[in-house]
DNA sequence: AGTTGACGGTACGGGACCGTACTGTATTCT
DNA sequence: AGAATACAGTACGGTCCCGTACCGTCAACT
């Protein structure tokens, strides 16, 4: 009986939608957005359904009737909260940095940044499924610094280095410290330097071959 | 009435001890202690003050008689939990630099560290008392690789560079993003990527004056 | 016109949790 | 010996919250 309900597809991040593919649903997407909103303003222990509902200006039964439960809703939070960069290649390591760099700035220093990627964080790491949907998301997440890399690496601007995951972690590692752990802006300054250092750190030189 | 109360002056981290210098409170210590090991285990949501009390084989009594509520358990946890690495100086940057990525790698890799960080975090970024406490916990964590870096610019072995601030997180950013982030390993060979990523972005070079 | 389905609103059961109060007991201090 | 204190254990009131059920409405579709 109730036979209308996401029974744990091992995908149970969208909508129920057992339709075709991919309805939009706006009011689904409004109660995901509040949610991120009641994050950043009060964290995990001022969340609620019932806050959720009246600050959405929807009823329960429409939180209820897309995801089965609240572990659900922040698991599809965290799909829709994820910001991927998008970087084109424009043949030069430098470029391609700097426009990574700037937006990350923008992402980081977006208001409730911060208090958003603790709480999202705190939930998966404590949360195997919430933990496997922040995985999946960030993986998506670490393409462009690592395609940048990538194609920095084959075009020869980067030398005597090899592993790509250390090297990821070492670009946003001094970033998102900055912004989400320590709480700082992001200025231009603060980029400007950890670019610099970052830089002299592989031995960044133009592309030998222009 | 019932004037036997922390009553808020501000630093309730302590408890109430209203005596002279710094009793023990080894009973007190344990419930910290079980406080930690709570949230490692179950994180925020699954901690409240009555599993704290049967699993620390304590009364709630005892509980509340050192802290008025469940957030001044959480502040007080934080100044026990803080991981401050000492180095000494040894007139080399690299030597202690070395010793400092040692420090790191073992509390990184402690067993939960990764657990209680991100709920500590969590909830120091959204309540401000908590924050507090955290900021001033972490000042003092920072104290040790800030002194390593003054000590290198003093000597020389650093040029280019002035702000410590971004240094710290220059440094620290990468570990950081590794073990609490991203939940790996900090292993040695990572350690040794990171040092050597980083003492090149720093331009490294023996004291000049040897 | 009639059917279907999503919706807002509300109420409810059940449980969890916080902080307090009240026992009786063991230990320490005077 | 007597007083004071810290303690474990327990119970309690009050609140909050989750997830469900039910109702009447409204729009879309047939």
């Amino acid at each position: 009986m109730a036979g209308n309900r996401v029974d744990a597809t091992a995908e149970g991040d969208d909508p129920v939608t057992v339709g075709s593919a991919a309805e939009p649903d706006p009011s689904g997407e409004a109660i995901l957005d509040t949610t991120i909103r009641l994050l950043a303003d009060g964290g995990l222990s001022a969340f609620t359904i019932d806050r959720l509902a009246s600050t959405a200006r929807v009823s329960k039964t429409s939180i209820y009737r897309r995801w089965p439960d609240k572990k659900a809703v922040f698991r599809a939070v965290l799909s829709r909260w994820g910001h991927r960069a998008k970087v084109v290649d424009v043949g030069d390591f430098a470029t391609e940095l700097d426009q990574w760099y700037a937006d990350r700035r923008d992402t980081y220093n977006r208001e409730g940044f911060r208090e958003v990627a603790t709480s999202l964080l705190e939930l998966s790491v404590h949360d195997p499924e919430i933990g496997r949907a922040m995985d999946a998301d960030r993986r998506s997440g670490w393409t462009a610094i690592r395609q940048i890399l990538r194609r920095a690496l084959d075009r020869g601007e980067i030398t005597g280095v090899d592993d790509v995951d250390h090297l990821e972690q070492f670009f946003l590692g001094p970033i998102y410290c900055r912004a989400v752990l320590e709480g700082q802006e992001l200025d231009d300054a603060t980029i400007a330097n950890f670019r610099r250092l970052s830089l002299a750190a592989v031995g960044y030189q133009k592309a030998p071959r222009a």
